[in-house]
Parts: structure tokens; C-alpha cells; sequence
DNA sequence: ACCTGAACACCGTTCAAGT
DNA sequence: ACCTGAACACCGTTCAAGT
């Protein structure tokens, strides 16, 4: 069955089957996209560079989806809407994580929303040379906590006996519940520092 | 050359070697270590599960060389001396981050790590119910990091026109540099919140 | 332009065979 | 107990051939 006259894929065909993979959790790759699309492997090729171009695609479509609405609002609103975008986003789409947290973004989108990020604290008084210290470090809490989000039960289950850590493991919520417990703790800790700095900036 | 009468392998020899590929960047495997060991893949597994177990000896290694020497100290001294331990950790061996990134932590030295660190922060005065959300929020914050110290300097280099971010990456430090500055600020940031809300504690 | 099928160079893992 | 070699079931990617 060579040359259909109307194409059996399209990028995004091959998009929505990569997230329907990674949102079962599936075993994820090139070989498994083109047996659910019923597909050659190579016939993929005609459309996409190949498996990192894959992961960019969803990368994208879910900016898209997630990222746009942070728009107006002080500071710290825009601040505290881009770590809650994010995390919906990796809430809903865990298992996404490991793929796009080994791989350079390139995705417009999702620039552009670390612009927004920047041009905003940059207006509301934190000098320039912070700004993009402040975004690395924003960044890095959301995919550190995404990762977290991600990551099995038993990561805080340890085998040895501990002083502390096994006790409240045991007492505490578990899976999601826990991680949404920490990341909004967190985000109070992210907002309550930066606002801080920015007061003592404001002293000079 | 079966069976020799003095063994080739050992766990540690093949911890050797994998620690040699990841320091070396290059693509890490069961394969690629057999090949520097100048062995055949199956052999690995006479004294290894697989490669999971090679990336768990890896961080074994790791935790045992870099994390034993937190020890005394006020609870923010613990948290820094903490942080910057990992910190070291990743930067003296960056590739091994998205390997053990996408693993559950089984090592006993790591998990000590954080049990002396949530034992601390219970001693400092932090009530039991957020000791955990704070040892996650440090341990995400470490990780992100990591990974930002990990990846390519075109990271925050878009290609689309920006209204501030590209002229803040085109100014600023890059590489390392630019990520160890990131890493002072959020260490700064983290400490500052976290001692505030101890202070915020103690006024109940 | 778009798909197939064969081919290539890889993976990680299992297992019988050898000493 | 410890290594080999063959085998298995996978990967991702390239490319000539077909319409």
C-alpha cells in the first residue's frame, strides 16, 4: 500500500498518538507510534526528523494548551500563574516529564513564556542582572517538583531504618496528594523569598 | 577464555568503568561497559541485575564520596551544607544527572542524607506535617538545578525574537558560570524563605 | 509526495555450554 | 563461580523501490 491518495499521517497524527502513549504510561518511541498508527516505522519519516523532533511536538502542543493564558496581573500573580501552569501541566501529563527534561527546548511557545516571565520581573523592579538567575531558579523548582510529581511512591520508602524520615512517611499523605502538599508549600516559599528580595532591593 | 582463576569483574570494577563513561559523556550501556572492560555483555550479569542496579551502584558511589560530611550545625547550616554537597556532586559528574534522574533512590547513604536532614529541621522547630514538603522542596530545587548545570548552553538561546530574555542571555554569563550563579541565588532564596517561615512559627 | 520492506547498527537480557 | 557465544526481542534511522 504505497502513495495512499490521502495521506495515512500528518505530524499531527503522529503527535496525538505520541501523547496517547505517554499518557498511558506506555513504552514511548518511534516503533510504538507506528504500530499504533497501524504504520511503518520509516513511514514516519516523511513527516518528522525523527524521535527527538516527537518529543519537541508535544512539548509544544502542550504550551500551547497550558502556557498561553498567563498574561496580565502584578508580578507575583504572573509568577505564581506560570509555576501553576506548569504544574497542571505535568500534573496531567506525568509521564512526559523524563522525556522533555533530557532534551534542549526549542519550542516558541514555550519561550515565549519565559519572556513574559522575564520582561515581567524586569518591570517590577528586580535589576537585570537577576532576572535570569530568578527564571533558572523558577524553572528548576517546576521541573524539580514535576519530577517529583512523577516519580513513584516509594521514593521516600526507605529500606534501612531512619530517625525521622520513615515516621512521617508513614503519617503523611501519599503519591500526588503528597507532591501537591510540597509544591504548594513550595510556591509560598518561592514568592515569600522573591518578595523579600525585592523589598531589600527597593532599601537601595 | 572461560572461568579464569582470577575473576575480571566485580561490582566495583564495573562501577569503575561505568563512572568512567558518564565523566567521559559518552553513551552510557551495558554494552558500551562490557567493551571497556574488554568482556562480553552477559558476563555483567554474574555479578550485576542489569543496568538499573549499575546506574543504583553509581549513586551508591557518589552519595558515599560526597554526602557523609553533613553532619553538625544550626538546621540552616545543614540545609546549605546539604545543597551544596549535591551541588558539588552534579557539577563534578553532570552527565550521571538525567540517568539517575528517571530512577527510584534505593541507596542507604542517600536516604540517610535526608533522614539526618529531616531530623534537623524537626529539631529546628518545623512543625512534623511540613518537614517532608521542605525536604522535598530542597531535594527538587537540588535536582532542577542539576539539570540546568547539566544542559547545553542554548538552553535560554531563542531563536525567535524575545523582548527581554535574549538580551539578558546575550548579557550575561554563560554555561557553568551563568548556572552557579542561578544556583547562589536560589540557595540565597530558599534559605531566606525557609528562615522566615521558622521565624513565623515561633510568633504562635 | 508518501508509504513499504529490507537493511544497518545498535540496545538489554537470557541461557546453555565450557572450565 | 565466572566467562563466552548464540539467541531473542527490541531500539532508531536510512534508503531504494513502488505508485
Amino acid at each position: 500500500m504505497p502513495r495512499p491518495r490521502t495521506p495515512l499521517l500528518s505530524t499531527d497524527r503522529i503527535a496525538d498518538a505520541a501523547m496517547e502513549l505517554v499518557d498511558e504510561g506506555a513504552p514511548f518511541g518511534v516503533n510504538a507510534i507506528a504500530r499504533r498508527l497501524g504504520v511503518t516505522p520509516s513511514s514516519l519519516y516523511n513527516h518528522v526528523r525523527g524521535r527527538d523532533e516527537i518529543v519537541e511536538l508535544m512539548r509544544g502542543r502542550l504550551g500551547e494548551r497550558y502556557l498561553p493564558q498567563l498574561v496580565g496581573g502584578t508580578w507575583d500573580e504572573v509568577v505564581e500563574g506560570s509555576l501553576r501552569a506548569q504544574r497542571r501541566m505535568y500534573a496531567e501529563h506525568p509521564f512526559l516529564i523524563p522525556l522533555i527534561v533530557e532534551q534542549t527546548i526549542t519550542d516558541p511557545t514555550v519561550i515565549a513564556s519565559y519572556d513574559h516571565l522575564a520582561t515581567t520581573l524586569a518591570a517590577a523592579g528586580f535589576p537585570e542582572d537577576d532576572v535570569l538567575d530568578v527564571v533558572a531558579i523558577i524553572d528548576a523548582f517546576s521541573i524539580g517538583m514535576g519530577l517529583d510529581l512523577a516519580s513513584p511512591d516509594e521514593v521516600w520508602a526507605p529500606e534501612t531504618p531512619t530517625e525521622t524520615l520513615g515516621r512521617l512517611v508513614a503519617v503523611g499523605p501519599r503519591g500526588a496528594a503528597r507532591s501537591d502538599r510540597a509544591f504548594e508549600s513550595g510556591l509560598e516559599l518561592l514568592l515569600d523569598g522573591l518578595r523579600l528580595r525585592l523589598a531589600r532591593y527597593e532599601l537601595d
